[in-house]
DNA sequence: GTGAGTCTGTTAATTAGTTCACAATTGGCA
DNA sequence: TGCCAATTGTGAACTAATTAACAGACTCAC
């Protein structure tokens, strides 16, 4: 498979048509087309079916797309079939927030690691985890089978823990500290960041 | 004005030049060159360049930006020189984590008001907020002037207290509940999915 | 079985976004 | 002062993404 062609909004819409998949399903439907798929998703039919092209041929002429078996193709395509385990870096408020969230566990992400620099933390009970040294983090991404590290560590010190987490061989960053973070060709960042959201928008609503 | 016409990628990078130029200033340097800023966000001096020339003519030949005006210029532009106020629905986990999150009040965000649906969370107190019922709300948006709403409840109700708060003038969401929801024209949405963000980011973890 | 109607997959056309490249300025220095 | 090096702002060229359009394939009702 060379997926290394398939433009990043593609990939960025696929999560999408995932979760609208499994509401149809949820609500009994099983057959849709992308006419009806767009109308949920407020997107055009063509561009369903182009984004879903990139992977193969899913749908029946005539007919539709088969919600279980979309579904099915697409958790494959983007590896949701089975479970990520995460580890997270700073236990302050939003860290805590972040581990007692209870989103993830239910779509397979699990933060089974917690860390904080600071030896105040170390030890602490959060949610039924322990919070731990960053001294154990290389030991603790190879034993666990971490493959992604969650940054919720204050702006100053987030490149250091995200460098940190990218030499222990972590290759997925999700980042919510406000910062752009620097890393190597082949770690895949995202960002959390609501004051940028806001700061976008507050442009549109200054300006009709 | 006519800035309608200005792409909206456009408006999504504005801020993280504010970001970048504030911490330049911080660092004490007074001119900066679209080289020198993109090398810092990692992006082509043309590109910032040529942002910029949406909104007006900012730089000198030869030299650079001065970072003070530009600085001051781009937060004109998006209107984040005064303060916005926002209301929040939804006091469970996350909600009450947003509340006390620090990152707003700094960049102008403030949280004047919670909501709940639910008799038991009203008249509990988060933060210094007292949490008041959705049939608040009207006079909430008009006496405290709130522009902005936060939603922070489950997806199955999020569509609900979005209509809610576009009935009554809200102008700006900043969700937080995994749905993509319908507004009518005018109304800005800036969804906040940390779930969204790790679907995508698998399909590259798992195809090298 | 057949035909009217539906809907996909895909190529082509269009629209949007990025990068190039260079004339026009500017600042600094001899 | 005059010249060199630096850097902007911007049309033009290019690249990427979206939408249109349609041939081919399937469904279903009769």
């Amino acid at each position: 498979m060379q997926q290394l062609e398939v433009p990043e909004v593609v990939v960025l819409r696929l999560p999408l048509y995932v979760r609208a998949l499994t509401q149809l399903q949820r609500e009994g439907t099983s057959v849709v087309s992308s006419q009806q798929l767009g109308e949920r998703l407020q997107m055009t039919p063509a561009q369903i079916r182009k984004d879903l092209s990139y992977f193969g041929r899913f749908g029946k002429q005539g007919r539709g797309y088969n919600i279980e078996f979309l579904l099915d193709e697409l958790r494959d395509i983007l590896g949701l079939n089975g479970e990520w385990r995460a580890c997270l870096v700073g236990v302050g408020r939003l860290g805590r927030a972040i581990i007692n969230y209870t989103g993830f566990a239910p779509e397979g992400f699990t933060i089974v690691a917690a860390f904080d620099s600071s030896d105040l933390q170390v030890g602490a009970s959060v949610g039924d985890l322990s919070v731990q040294p960053m001294s154990d983090l290389p030991d603790v991404v190879i034993d666990m089978d971490v493959s992604i590290g969650i940054v919720a560590v204050p702006a100053a010190e987030a490149q250091a823990v995200i460098n940190r987490l990218v030499d222990n061989g972590i290759k997925g960053i999700l980042n919510y500290a406000p910062v752009a973070p620097y890393v190597p060709r082949g770690v895949v960042v995202r960002n959390i960041d609501p004051v940028l959201s806001l700061q976008s928008m507050t442009f549109y609503l200054k300006n009709g």
